[in-house]
DNA sequence: GTCTATAGTAAGATAGAC
DNA sequence: GTCTATCTTACTATAGAC
């Protein structure tokens, strides 16, 4: 791959006269802090996918970005910096686009729970697909010490919205409903690591169906 | 806990003759290695779930066990190495169990597929539970860079059995049914770590009994 | 097989100029 | 905010006596 490499070319705008190096107008003035970020988030994801985060070396980072290593600790404070703010994009996308698509079949009239429930998982294994690259990573399970545990806890929140959305009304919530609800979660989870490593779009819409087939029996 | 520490202390019944330090009887010459062997794998398993599989360091490792750095290095080649034996040998009484279970329930003449897929998943459930200081350290994933691939190629192979296991005949087996068989297989690797971090033995049962409803209602 | 002592190395992190 | 240069730590892995 090895893309943005050219970006530290620069020398040509900066010394305005010192300090924070910007442009003339206000307003874009933070355009280069971020773009340094986002080259930084570009190549790190490239570097976790293609050695896993364990293997993966700040250096190599610091080299496919063409930004360095003082810039790097700014902005992200270290490796675990990095997978992490990642990891918050990711998720919070699946998030709100699950979110939305809820919302906007509730406003279509629609107010099945069940209904509603697989209209979010659509939602999200559909942003499984579209950024592939980054799902691929988390999914796979390898990060820095206690991201499983961060990981974790962003299901059981998951799992308590569902648990809710689900029974309709706002109430205890039996063990064997606990249970279906974690199943249901994790069944998407799932789906969504198999589907972020399908082949084609055709596949990965095979198991989407096939996968919403399956949940809609087990939450009958 | 900093079990098992006073077991340095020998230096009594060593020097026989120099080199393999065993007692007198051939049979029995390989107890005090196997000693070693055992203590260190107790001691990893400690370490790894109190700090994690990244942080956990040879050294701390090496106190809590009471073995050298140099032993280790002997018989596990390092740190990587302690972990696969570990999870060789809870993924060994995992399978045996549950391969047995299957078994005896074929000798006591049951043939339906999926009443003898439901004997295996609830023996390896139940190790889950007998074993469970083990099970939460792969269940929560962290691990030796490649160690993903390695649970995961494991958990391919176990899906293909249950695949089989369920269709009685040996044959094709659509997108559906591989969609499915990968479904229970998840599920049931999902209940493990429910019920290796449950609180109780009665609790851990109660979900044994809710997760076996739940296959077999999508299994049939 | 087991131990002690030591080597080697790599990587994450910091300091401070611009 | 960005960069270069450097540090320091800590950890794996080896060598070699017993």
């Amino acid at each position: 791959m090895r893309t943005s490499r050219a970006r530290r070319a620069g020398g040509a705008d900066e010394t305005e006269n010192g300090a924070a190096g910007g442009t003339v107008t206000g307003g874009r003035q933070w355009a280069r802090a971020d773009a340094t970020r986002q080259a930084l988030l570009s190549a790190a994801l490239e570097v976790f996918a293609d050695r896993g985060y364990a293997d993966a070396g700040i250096a190599e980072i610091v080299e496919r970005s063409g930004i360095s290593v003082g810039s790097l600790y700014h902005h992200y404070g270290g490796k675990a910096g990095l997978y992490v703010a990642l990891w918050e994009d990711l998720s919070a996308e699946q998030e709100a686009s699950a979110a939305q698509a809820v919302s906007a079949a509730r406003k279509d009239g629609e107010a099945d729970p069940i209904t509603l429930f697989i209209a979010g998982a659509r939602a999200y294994l559909r942003v499984c697909w579209e950024r592939r690259d980054a799902a691929r990573l988390f999914l796979g399970g390898e990060g820095p010490s206690g991201s499983s545990l961060m990981r974790r806890s962003r299901a059981q929140h998951w799992i308590a919205q569902n648990t809710k959305l689900l029974r309709g009304t706002g109430e205890p919530a039996g063990r064997a409903e606990q249970v279906l609800s974690l199943v249901l979660t994790t069944v998407i989870g799932e789906a969504g690591r198999e589907i972020a490593t399908a082949e084609s779009e055709a596949e990965a819409t095979e198991i989407i169906e096939e996968v919403c087939r399956i949940l809609i029996r087990l939450a009958r």
